[in-house]
DNA sequence: CAAATATAATAGTATTACTATCATGATACG
DNA sequence: CGTATCATGATAGTAATACTATTATATTTG
């Protein structure tokens, strides 16, 4: 898909950054550098003063950009769930097979990030390790039902109702189709994990990938007359 | 259960605490109120110094127990997970159907708790909810696989693969079924946490539960032929 | 060229997650 | 019974965090 995003933005929620980091230099490398530090030594060790000294730049400037470190992870996460939807909406649009196109949906949101540098400054790989090993931490706090009524998840709940919306079309008496979409994007970033720190909790590892184990669960169910 | 567990003690890794926690009075009023205080504020603002002051007890004391509160959070999550082992070995243990067993077995580990106070201290209601909004926390670090190391998180495994067992009792040809059991037990969790914060994004709520959604899913699978 | 704007530098604050030290009161044991 | 040991408490101190506030400087724009 190199050549035809060049001139597509990903749209964050507004709120976010108190600056949008796209509109500027600094911004970028602010975003750039964020992704690569948070990767490396994990959010829980990430400050803005670590950033600042690592992109030559002040800690101040960077809470221009960003109140707080919990809203740049907001802000990365839903740029991954943007950047992903518009790959599933755009790999999936054409095929007119409802099968068939649940299965794409799959392997586009359950595989592991390859290489698709079409954003200069973003790196898809780090961000979905980021994605894997932060993004729980973005909802699992008191503030969530806050954080959730201002819309900061609304594009990852998207997605789940469009995947949603693809099991539904294939078998619309199936009782769960939310529970069903739910458990693949999250079960998905779970076995990721697993396979790299648990691989004893998991039957995932190099040549067997969460996708095929999902694609394999999903259709058995779909493709069944069990109507419990 | 009540009755039986009279004199049961659920052990916990070492490694979690200094003190054993359950050797003295205060230790148990630190576990007991922990428990109420990470429910009610969440784990970030949890501190030790707000925990002394509600027991009456200093900040100073608590940490003759527990190294950090992460070690706690261990402590209390590995007695949880080691509460459920207990739970579904006993439960499960009779049962010479391989299905019902299983059956059993997942009703066990992802039905809500409903009452169960047979240690007086601990209240396993808000241990669970503790369970489904902290857990990733203890293990989503850049520390796991030290921990990991040090066995903190082997009674949660050793669960995944009892679980896993079962399923292969099933149906031996099955090529997921730590896969498959991890993703009962995590997206377990996943799906209560939704029920409350995300409720669009699962069709479970008061009479369609997780434990419905899961069995149906793992027994069609487990059920069909389908040899992938 | 002046005004506005972006960034940098510096300082300061409350809180956190501890560690260290010393005091006190309870218990155990010889 | 007296003393040593141990558990707990009180106080102080530290480095780091997650910011806010203020002022200075550099850059851009009108």
């Amino acid at each position: 898909m190199d050549r035809l995003l060049g001139n597509i933005k990903i749209t964050v929620n507004e709120k976010t950054y108190i600056k949008d980091p796209e509109s500027s230099d600094l911004g970028k490398r602010i975003v750039e550098y964020s992704i690569l530090m948070i990767d490396e030594i994990g959010f829980e060790n990430f400050t803005f003063k670590k950033l600042g000294n690592q992109i030559g730049s002040n800690e101040s400037s960077i809470y221009r950009y960003f109140e707080s470190k919990q809203k740049l992870l907001m802000y990365l996460s839903s740029w991954y769930w943007g950047w992903l939807e518009y790959k599933l909406v755009f790999a999936t649009n054409g095929i007119s097979d409802v099968k068939e196109k649940l299965t794409k949906a799959i392997e586009i949101v359950t595989m592991t990030t390859v290489k698709d540098s079409v954003f200069s400054h973003i790196n898809e790989i780090l961000l979905n390790n980021i994605v894997i090993n932060e993004f729980s931490k973005s909802y699992l706090t008191k503030e969530v039902d806050a954080k959730n009524k201002e819309g900061y998840f609304s594009v990852y709940k998207r997605l789940v109702r469009r995947l949603g919306e693809m099991i539904i079309d294939i078998d619309e008496t199936y009782p769960y189709p939310l529970s069903m979409a739910s458990t693949i994007l999250e079960g998905s970033l779970h076995q990721h994990f697993l396979k790299e720190h648990f691989a004893s909790l998991t039957d995932c590892h190099k040549d067997k990938q969460p996708t095929k184990y999902f694609v394999d669960l999903v259709f058995t169910r779909l493709n069944s007359n069990s109507h419990v």
